[in-house]
DNA sequence: ATGTTCATACCGACCAGATGGTTTAAAAAT
DNA sequence: ATTTTTAAACCATCTGGTCGGTATGAACAT
Protein backbone atom coordinates (compact mmCIF):
# COMPACT_ATOMS: atom_id res chain seq x y z
CA UNK A 1 0.00 0.00 0.00
CA UNK A 2 2.33 2.42 -0.95
CA UNK A 3 2.43 5.19 -3.09
CA UNK A 4 -0.04 7.80 -2.56
CA UNK A 5 1.39 10.34 -0.81
CA UNK A 6 -0.69 12.92 -1.77
CA UNK A 7 -3.34 11.66 -0.32
CA UNK A 8 -2.14 10.85 2.74
CA UNK A 9 -1.40 14.44 3.02
CA UNK A 10 -4.21 15.32 2.30
CA UNK A 11 -5.81 12.83 4.92
CA UNK A 12 -3.35 14.60 7.58
CA UNK A 13 -4.36 18.10 6.71
CA UNK A 14 -7.66 17.46 6.61
CA UNK A 15 -8.00 15.45 9.77
CA UNK A 16 -5.93 17.85 11.77
CA UNK A 17 -7.65 21.41 10.90
CA UNK A 18 -11.06 19.59 12.03
CA UNK A 19 -9.43 18.71 15.00
CA UNK A 20 -7.77 21.97 15.88
CA UNK A 21 -10.98 24.09 15.23
CA UNK A 22 -12.93 22.09 17.62
CA UNK A 23 -9.88 21.89 19.88
CA UNK A 24 -7.73 24.48 19.21
CA UNK A 25 -3.52 23.80 17.66
CA UNK A 26 -2.02 22.98 21.96
CA UNK A 27 -5.00 20.85 22.12
CA UNK A 28 -4.91 18.88 19.05
CA UNK A 29 -1.58 16.63 20.11
CA UNK A 30 -0.32 14.46 17.45
CA UNK A 31 -1.40 11.48 18.78
CA UNK A 32 -4.88 12.48 18.38
CA UNK A 33 -4.17 13.40 14.67
CA UNK A 34 -2.76 9.96 13.93
CA UNK A 35 -5.53 8.35 15.53
CA UNK A 36 -8.51 9.85 14.17
CA UNK A 37 -6.93 9.96 10.56
CA UNK A 38 -5.82 6.24 10.66
CA UNK A 39 -2.25 6.53 10.03
CA UNK A 40 1.29 6.03 12.21
CA UNK A 41 3.55 8.59 14.12
CA UNK A 42 6.19 7.64 11.31
CA UNK A 43 3.57 8.53 8.57
CA UNK A 44 2.68 11.96 10.29
CA UNK A 45 6.83 12.39 10.48
CA UNK A 46 7.35 10.87 7.07
CA UNK A 47 5.09 14.12 5.60
CA UNK A 48 6.01 16.97 8.51
CA UNK A 49 9.03 17.20 10.13
CA UNK A 50 7.69 19.11 13.30
CA UNK A 51 4.55 20.07 14.27
CA UNK A 52 5.32 23.65 13.35
CA UNK A 53 5.99 22.61 9.89
CA UNK A 54 2.11 21.01 9.73
CA UNK A 55 0.97 24.31 11.16
CA UNK A 56 2.46 26.77 8.49
CA UNK A 57 1.34 23.81 5.42
CA UNK A 58 -2.00 24.13 7.31
CA UNK A 59 -1.95 28.05 7.09
CA UNK A 60 -0.47 28.64 3.72
CA UNK A 61 -3.28 26.01 2.12
CA UNK A 62 -6.43 27.83 4.42
CA UNK A 63 -4.71 31.32 2.76
CA UNK A 64 -4.94 30.24 -0.35
CA UNK A 65 -8.73 28.49 -0.61
CA UNK A 66 -9.61 32.23 0.97
CA UNK A 67 -7.90 34.69 -1.48
CA UNK A 68 -9.06 32.22 -3.86
CA UNK A 69 -12.51 32.73 -2.76
CA UNK A 70 -11.63 36.56 -2.89
CA UNK A 71 -10.98 36.59 -6.56
CA UNK A 72 -13.16 34.24 -7.50
CA UNK A 73 -16.41 35.89 -6.17
CA UNK A 74 -15.13 39.33 -6.84
CA UNK A 75 -14.85 38.02 -10.28
CA UNK A 76 -18.44 37.15 -10.42
CA UNK A 77 -19.52 40.20 -8.80
CA UNK A 78 -17.86 42.47 -11.64
CA UNK A 79 -19.85 40.39 -14.40
CA UNK A 80 -22.96 41.02 -12.28
CA UNK A 81 -22.49 44.66 -12.71
CA UNK A 82 -20.49 47.55 -13.45
CA UNK A 83 -21.27 49.62 -10.54
CA UNK A 84 -18.90 49.41 -7.85
CA UNK A 85 -20.75 49.91 -5.15
CA UNK A 86 -23.02 47.42 -6.68
CA UNK A 87 -20.37 44.65 -6.87
CA UNK A 88 -19.44 44.97 -3.52
CA UNK A 89 -22.73 44.28 -2.41
CA UNK A 90 -23.25 41.43 -4.69
CA UNK A 91 -19.48 39.85 -3.51
CA UNK A 92 -21.14 39.92 0.03
CA UNK A 93 -24.15 38.37 -0.68
CA UNK A 94 -22.73 35.44 -2.66
CA UNK A 95 -20.67 34.72 1.00
CA UNK A 96 -24.36 35.25 2.97
CA UNK A 97 -26.16 32.65 0.63
CA UNK A 98 -23.63 30.44 1.24
CA UNK A 99 -23.20 30.83 5.06
CA UNK A 100 -27.39 30.69 5.13
CA UNK A 101 -27.27 26.76 3.97
CA UNK A 102 -25.09 26.38 7.01
CA UNK A 103 -27.00 23.96 9.89
CA UNK A 104 -24.38 21.79 11.59
CA UNK A 105 -21.10 21.38 11.88
CA UNK A 106 -20.35 25.13 13.01
CA UNK A 107 -17.97 26.77 11.35
CA UNK A 108 -14.33 28.35 12.08
CA UNK A 109 -11.38 29.98 10.75
CA UNK A 110 -8.12 28.66 11.46
CA UNK A 111 -6.78 32.19 11.20
CA UNK A 112 -8.94 33.37 14.44
CA UNK A 113 -7.78 30.33 16.33
CA UNK A 114 -4.17 30.56 15.20
CA UNK A 115 -4.57 34.23 16.35
CA UNK A 116 -6.24 33.32 20.12
CA UNK A 117 -2.33 31.13 20.61
CA UNK A 118 -0.28 33.52 18.51
CA UNK A 119 2.56 32.81 21.26
CA UNK A 120 2.77 29.78 20.19
CA UNK A 121 3.61 30.06 16.56
CA UNK A 122 6.96 31.17 14.85
CA UNK A 123 6.86 34.29 12.70
CA UNK A 124 6.25 32.59 9.17
CA UNK A 125 3.48 31.32 10.31
CA UNK A 126 1.55 34.59 11.74
CA UNK A 127 3.22 36.69 8.56
CA UNK A 128 1.07 34.44 6.39
CA UNK A 129 -2.26 35.28 8.05
CA UNK A 130 -1.42 38.88 8.26
CA UNK A 131 -0.65 39.05 4.86
CA UNK A 132 -3.65 37.73 3.71
CA UNK A 133 -5.72 39.88 5.80
CA UNK A 134 -4.17 42.77 4.20
CA UNK A 135 -4.65 41.32 0.21
CA UNK A 136 -8.25 41.82 1.24
CA UNK A 137 -8.09 45.60 2.92
CA UNK A 138 -6.35 46.00 -0.74
CA UNK A 139 -8.63 44.35 -2.79
CA UNK A 140 -11.81 45.63 -1.30
CA UNK A 141 -10.46 49.46 -0.58
CA UNK A 142 -9.84 49.15 -4.47
CA UNK A 143 -13.26 48.54 -4.91
CA UNK A 144 -13.95 51.40 -2.87
CA UNK A 145 -11.98 53.78 -4.06
CA UNK A 146 -13.87 52.97 -7.34
CA UNK A 147 -17.22 53.07 -5.28
CA UNK A 148 -16.32 56.64 -3.80
CA UNK A 149 -15.11 58.23 -7.36
CA UNK A 150 -18.68 57.28 -8.53
CA UNK A 151 -20.97 57.61 -6.12
CA UNK A 152 -19.76 60.29 -2.81
CA UNK A 153 -20.90 58.44 0.43
CA UNK A 154 -23.07 60.03 2.98
CA UNK A 155 -21.32 59.72 5.97
CA UNK A 156 -17.05 60.37 5.87
CA UNK A 157 -15.18 56.97 6.08
CA UNK A 158 -12.30 55.79 6.24
CA UNK A 159 -12.03 53.19 3.07
CA UNK A 160 -9.13 50.93 4.67
CA UNK A 161 -10.99 50.21 7.86
CA UNK A 162 -14.30 49.87 5.99
CA UNK A 163 -12.39 47.06 3.89
CA UNK A 164 -11.29 45.51 6.87
CA UNK A 165 -14.35 45.60 8.55
CA UNK A 166 -15.50 42.20 6.08
CA UNK A 167 -12.82 40.77 7.73
CA UNK A 168 -14.37 41.63 11.28
CA UNK A 169 -17.70 40.47 10.44
CA UNK A 170 -16.47 36.99 9.14
CA UNK A 171 -14.06 36.19 12.07
CA UNK A 172 -16.97 37.99 14.87
CA UNK A 173 -19.44 35.81 13.34
CA UNK A 174 -17.77 32.96 13.43
CA UNK A 175 -17.51 33.22 17.47
CA UNK A 176 -20.55 34.11 18.01
CA UNK A 177 -22.04 31.90 15.81
CA UNK A 178 -20.41 28.89 18.28
CA UNK A 179 -20.64 30.33 20.76
CA UNK A 180 -24.60 31.15 20.79
CA UNK A 181 -24.96 27.53 18.76
CA UNK A 182 -26.83 29.58 16.15
CA UNK A 183 -25.54 28.52 12.46
CA UNK A 184 -27.79 32.19 10.87
CA UNK A 185 -25.22 34.44 12.83
CA UNK A 186 -22.73 35.02 9.71
CA UNK A 187 -25.71 35.06 7.21
CA UNK A 188 -27.55 37.74 9.61
CA UNK A 189 -24.10 39.82 9.74
CA UNK A 190 -23.45 39.74 6.56
CA UNK A 191 -26.61 41.10 5.45
CA UNK A 192 -25.68 43.89 7.96
CA UNK A 193 -22.78 45.27 5.84
CA UNK A 194 -24.54 44.81 3.00
CA UNK A 195 -27.32 47.24 4.53
CA UNK A 196 -24.63 49.27 5.71
CA UNK A 197 -22.65 49.88 2.66
CA UNK A 198 -26.56 50.32 0.76
CA UNK A 199 -26.94 53.06 3.34
CA UNK A 200 -23.48 54.78 2.82
CA UNK A 201 -23.99 54.80 -0.78
CA UNK A 202 -27.28 55.77 -0.70
CA UNK A 203 -29.21 52.62 -2.29
CA UNK A 204 -32.67 51.51 -1.97
CA UNK A 205 -33.21 49.20 0.79
CA UNK A 206 -33.43 45.70 -0.12
CA UNK A 207 -36.76 44.02 1.15
CA UNK A 208 -35.79 41.60 3.43
CA UNK A 209 -34.57 42.54 6.66
CA UNK A 210 -30.97 42.37 8.01
CA UNK B 1 3.22 34.57 53.99
CA UNK B 2 0.43 33.25 55.11
CA UNK B 3 -3.83 34.51 55.45
CA UNK B 4 -4.13 36.04 52.48
CA UNK B 5 -5.62 33.45 50.38
CA UNK B 6 -7.84 36.55 48.20
CA UNK B 7 -4.75 38.16 46.92
CA UNK B 8 -3.01 35.36 45.87
CA UNK B 9 -6.01 33.89 44.48
CA UNK B 10 -6.24 36.64 42.24
CA UNK B 11 -2.22 36.63 41.19
CA UNK B 12 -2.88 33.39 40.23
CA UNK B 13 -5.88 34.17 38.11
CA UNK B 14 -4.87 37.53 36.34
CA UNK B 15 -1.60 35.79 35.59
CA UNK B 16 -3.72 32.70 34.11
CA UNK B 17 -5.81 35.24 32.20
CA UNK B 18 -2.71 37.38 30.23
CA UNK B 19 -0.89 33.73 29.64
CA UNK B 20 -4.60 31.92 28.13
CA UNK B 21 -4.89 35.31 25.95
CA UNK B 22 -1.13 34.79 24.31
CA UNK B 23 -1.33 30.75 24.34
CA UNK B 24 -4.52 29.75 24.51
CA UNK B 25 -5.26 27.45 27.53
CA UNK B 26 -4.15 24.15 26.50
CA UNK B 27 -1.60 25.93 25.60
CA UNK B 28 -1.12 27.76 29.28
CA UNK B 29 0.29 24.42 31.68
CA UNK B 30 -0.27 24.84 35.41
CA UNK B 31 3.50 24.64 35.79
CA UNK B 32 3.96 27.68 33.44
CA UNK B 33 1.25 29.42 34.82
CA UNK B 34 2.64 28.98 38.76
CA UNK B 35 5.99 29.63 37.20
CA UNK B 36 5.04 33.38 36.21
CA UNK B 37 3.20 33.68 39.10
CA UNK B 38 5.97 33.23 41.42
CA UNK B 39 3.62 30.57 44.09
CA UNK B 40 4.03 26.74 43.97
CA UNK B 41 2.24 23.88 42.86
CA UNK B 42 0.72 23.05 46.56
CA UNK B 43 -0.81 26.67 46.53
CA UNK B 44 -1.99 26.51 42.98
CA UNK B 45 -3.97 23.21 44.12
CA UNK B 46 -4.93 24.85 47.30
CA UNK B 47 -6.78 27.30 45.58
CA UNK B 48 -8.28 25.59 42.35
CA UNK B 49 -8.89 21.67 42.31
CA UNK B 50 -8.75 21.11 38.78
CA UNK B 51 -7.89 22.78 35.99
CA UNK B 52 -11.42 23.00 34.34
CA UNK B 53 -12.03 24.85 38.08
CA UNK B 54 -9.36 27.53 37.17
CA UNK B 55 -11.48 27.81 33.56
CA UNK B 56 -14.69 28.43 35.56
CA UNK B 57 -13.26 30.95 37.36
CA UNK B 58 -11.71 32.53 35.02
CA UNK B 59 -14.74 33.04 32.81
CA UNK B 60 -17.28 33.13 35.39
CA UNK B 61 -14.75 36.73 36.18
CA UNK B 62 -14.58 37.72 32.70
CA UNK B 63 -18.06 37.57 32.24
CA UNK B 64 -18.63 39.48 35.51
CA UNK B 65 -16.75 42.15 34.67
CA UNK B 66 -18.35 42.22 30.57
CA UNK B 67 -21.71 42.79 32.21
CA UNK B 68 -20.60 45.38 34.12
CA UNK B 69 -19.24 47.10 31.19
CA UNK B 70 -22.55 46.84 29.70
CA UNK B 71 -24.53 47.88 32.46
CA UNK B 72 -22.08 51.09 33.58
CA UNK B 73 -21.56 52.22 30.36
CA UNK B 74 -25.43 52.01 29.34
CA UNK B 75 -26.44 53.83 32.28
CA UNK B 76 -24.02 56.49 31.45
CA UNK B 77 -24.88 56.97 27.79
CA UNK B 78 -28.81 57.37 28.84
CA UNK B 79 -27.75 59.70 31.62
CA UNK B 80 -26.20 62.10 28.45
CA UNK B 81 -29.38 62.02 26.85
CA UNK B 82 -32.91 60.61 26.60
CA UNK B 83 -33.29 59.51 22.39
CA UNK B 84 -32.75 55.77 22.62
CA UNK B 85 -30.49 56.22 19.09
CA UNK B 86 -28.62 58.92 20.73
CA UNK B 87 -28.08 56.81 23.76
CA UNK B 88 -27.09 53.63 21.79
CA UNK B 89 -24.13 55.71 19.97
CA UNK B 90 -22.90 57.09 23.01
CA UNK B 91 -23.07 53.98 24.82
CA UNK B 92 -20.69 52.46 21.71
CA UNK B 93 -18.52 55.76 22.20
CA UNK B 94 -17.43 55.54 25.58
CA UNK B 95 -16.34 51.78 23.86
CA UNK B 96 -14.43 53.71 21.20
CA UNK B 97 -12.43 55.72 23.20
CA UNK B 98 -11.23 53.21 25.81
CA UNK B 99 -10.25 51.72 22.56
CA UNK B 100 -8.40 54.28 21.08
CA UNK B 101 -6.13 54.41 24.09
CA UNK B 102 -4.53 51.55 23.70
CA UNK B 103 -1.35 51.08 22.08
CA UNK B 104 0.88 47.61 23.21
CA UNK B 105 -0.28 44.94 24.74
CA UNK B 106 -2.80 43.83 22.58
CA UNK B 107 -6.32 43.33 23.54
CA UNK B 108 -7.78 39.49 23.46
CA UNK B 109 -11.00 37.85 24.73
CA UNK B 110 -11.13 35.28 26.89
CA UNK B 111 -14.29 34.29 25.25
CA UNK B 112 -12.80 33.88 21.31
CA UNK B 113 -9.91 32.28 23.25
CA UNK B 114 -12.24 29.41 24.84
CA UNK B 115 -14.69 29.24 21.60
CA UNK B 116 -11.78 28.68 19.84
CA UNK B 117 -10.66 25.73 21.69
CA UNK B 118 -14.47 24.81 22.54
CA UNK B 119 -14.12 21.00 22.31
CA UNK B 120 -11.84 20.95 25.84
CA UNK B 121 -14.27 23.03 27.81
CA UNK B 122 -17.02 21.42 30.13
CA UNK B 123 -20.59 22.71 28.90
CA UNK B 124 -20.99 24.80 32.18
CA UNK B 125 -17.65 26.79 31.38
CA UNK B 126 -19.68 27.16 28.20
CA UNK B 127 -22.85 28.42 29.43
CA UNK B 128 -21.54 31.15 30.78
CA UNK B 129 -20.32 32.43 27.70
CA UNK B 130 -23.87 31.92 25.91
CA UNK B 131 -25.66 33.31 28.49
CA UNK B 132 -23.26 36.46 29.10
CA UNK B 133 -23.93 37.17 24.60
CA UNK B 134 -27.33 36.34 25.25
CA UNK B 135 -27.62 39.13 28.11
CA UNK B 136 -25.57 41.89 25.66
CA UNK B 137 -28.36 41.00 23.19
CA UNK B 138 -31.02 41.21 25.29
CA UNK B 139 -29.89 44.42 26.77
CA UNK B 140 -29.02 46.37 23.31
CA UNK B 141 -32.04 44.52 21.60
CA UNK B 142 -34.82 46.54 23.85
CA UNK B 143 -33.06 49.73 23.93
CA UNK B 144 -33.12 48.81 19.67
CA UNK B 145 -36.85 48.49 20.35
CA UNK B 146 -37.42 51.58 21.92
CA UNK B 147 -35.18 53.39 18.82
CA UNK B 148 -38.09 52.08 16.49
CA UNK B 149 -40.72 53.09 18.23
CA UNK B 150 -39.23 56.88 18.45
CA UNK B 151 -37.47 56.57 15.21
CA UNK B 152 -38.50 54.56 12.34
CA UNK B 153 -35.40 52.75 10.36
CA UNK B 154 -34.27 53.61 7.00
CA UNK B 155 -34.06 50.45 6.10
CA UNK B 156 -35.36 47.11 7.54
CA UNK B 157 -33.31 45.26 9.96
CA UNK B 158 -34.08 42.48 12.42
CA UNK B 159 -33.48 43.79 15.78
CA UNK B 160 -31.59 40.95 17.85
CA UNK B 161 -29.14 40.57 15.30
CA UNK B 162 -28.55 44.23 14.47
CA UNK B 163 -27.68 43.72 19.09
CA UNK B 164 -25.46 41.12 18.12
CA UNK B 165 -23.80 43.12 15.84
CA UNK B 166 -21.87 45.11 18.58
CA UNK B 167 -20.44 41.47 19.83
CA UNK B 168 -19.56 40.84 16.56
CA UNK B 169 -17.77 43.67 16.07
CA UNK B 170 -15.49 43.47 19.36
CA UNK B 171 -14.60 39.46 18.87
CA UNK B 172 -13.84 40.01 15.11
CA UNK B 173 -11.91 43.18 15.53
CA UNK B 174 -10.02 41.59 18.40
CA UNK B 175 -8.67 39.10 16.14
CA UNK B 176 -8.00 41.51 13.41
CA UNK B 177 -6.21 44.27 15.26
CA UNK B 178 -4.11 41.11 17.03
CA UNK B 179 -3.48 39.45 13.14
CA UNK B 180 -2.08 43.16 11.62
CA UNK B 181 -0.71 44.07 14.84
CA UNK B 182 -3.16 47.15 14.29
CA UNK B 183 -4.47 48.81 17.92
CA UNK B 184 -6.10 51.25 16.24
CA UNK B 185 -8.61 48.29 14.85
CA UNK B 186 -10.85 48.33 17.22
CA UNK B 187 -11.82 52.14 17.97
CA UNK B 188 -11.89 52.20 14.18
CA UNK B 189 -14.39 49.01 13.99
CA UNK B 190 -16.41 50.75 16.59
CA UNK B 191 -16.84 53.94 14.68
CA UNK B 192 -18.00 52.05 11.72
CA UNK B 193 -20.58 51.04 13.60
CA UNK B 194 -21.61 53.88 15.19
CA UNK B 195 -22.01 55.58 11.29
CA UNK B 196 -24.52 52.13 10.38
CA UNK B 197 -26.43 53.01 13.43
CA UNK B 198 -26.58 57.03 12.29
CA UNK B 199 -27.23 56.47 8.73
CA UNK B 200 -29.90 53.27 9.84
CA UNK B 201 -31.83 56.30 11.43
CA UNK B 202 -31.16 59.38 9.86
CA UNK B 203 -28.65 61.35 11.96
CA UNK B 204 -26.76 63.91 10.51
CA UNK B 205 -23.34 62.14 10.47
CA UNK B 206 -20.55 62.77 12.94
CA UNK B 207 -17.30 65.20 11.37
CA UNK B 208 -14.84 62.14 12.05
CA UNK B 209 -14.15 60.23 9.14
CA UNK B 210 -15.44 56.27 10.09
C1' DA C 1 10.04 -12.63 -18.43
C1' DT C 2 13.08 -11.84 -14.61
C1' DG C 3 15.99 -10.32 -10.97
C1' DT C 4 17.98 -6.05 -9.12
C1' DT C 5 17.95 -1.41 -7.76
C1' DC C 6 15.95 2.56 -5.87
C1' DA C 7 13.09 6.21 -4.11
C1' DT C 8 8.76 6.69 -2.03
C1' DA C 9 5.59 5.52 1.54
C1' DC C 10 4.53 3.55 5.73
C1' DC C 11 4.94 1.15 10.29
C1' DG C 12 5.44 0.88 15.38
C1' DA C 13 8.55 0.49 19.23
C1' DC C 14 11.03 3.61 21.79
C1' DC C 15 12.78 8.02 24.29
C1' DA C 16 13.24 12.06 27.32
C1' DG C 17 10.75 15.52 29.03
C1' DA C 18 6.24 17.76 30.11
C1' DT C 19 1.54 17.27 31.70
C1' DG C 20 -2.15 17.44 35.36
C1' DG C 21 -2.45 16.09 39.75
C1' DT C 22 -1.25 14.14 44.74
C1' DT C 23 1.04 13.75 48.98
C1' DT C 24 3.52 14.97 53.03
C1' DA C 25 5.75 17.57 56.54
C1' DA C 26 6.83 21.87 58.00
C1' DA C 27 6.90 26.95 58.22
C1' DA C 28 4.59 31.56 58.45
C1' DA C 29 1.19 34.84 59.43
C1' DT C 30 -2.94 36.12 61.69
C1' DA D 1 -5.63 27.81 66.52
C1' DT D 2 -6.36 28.29 61.94
C1' DT D 3 -5.52 29.49 57.32
C1' DT D 4 -2.26 29.93 53.91
C1' DT D 5 2.01 28.88 51.76
C1' DT D 6 6.23 26.35 50.83
C1' DA D 7 9.31 22.73 49.12
C1' DA D 8 10.04 18.57 47.17
C1' DA D 9 9.11 14.09 45.95
C1' DC D 10 6.13 11.31 43.39
C1' DC D 11 2.71 9.33 39.88
C1' DA D 12 0.48 7.81 35.47
C1' DT D 13 -0.19 9.49 31.28
C1' DC D 14 0.67 12.28 27.37
C1' DT D 15 3.87 15.06 24.59
C1' DG D 16 6.70 15.90 20.33
C1' DG D 17 10.07 13.48 18.12
C1' DT D 18 13.54 9.55 16.59
C1' DC D 19 14.84 5.41 14.53
C1' DG D 20 15.42 1.00 12.32
C1' DG D 21 12.93 -1.59 9.49
C1' DT D 22 9.49 -2.94 5.85
C1' DA D 23 6.40 -2.91 1.86
C1' DT D 24 5.49 -1.09 -2.73
C1' DG D 25 6.01 -0.43 -7.40
C1' DA D 26 8.27 1.58 -11.38
C1' DA D 27 12.77 1.56 -13.99
C1' DC D 28 16.23 -0.87 -15.70
C1' DA D 29 19.21 -4.37 -17.18
C1' DT D 30 19.39 -8.86 -18.46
Amino acid sequence: MARNGDKTRKTIMDTAEALILEQGFSGSSIDRIIDRAGITKGTFFYHFPSKPDLAQALVERFARRDLHQLTSKMEAAEQQTDDPVHQLIAFLAQFESLADEWTAPYPGCLFATFCCESGLFEDRTLAVMRETMLTWRSRIADKLRAAVATTPPRAPVDLDSLADAITVVFEGAFIVSRTLNDPKTVAQQLRHLQTYLRLLFGIEADTRPA
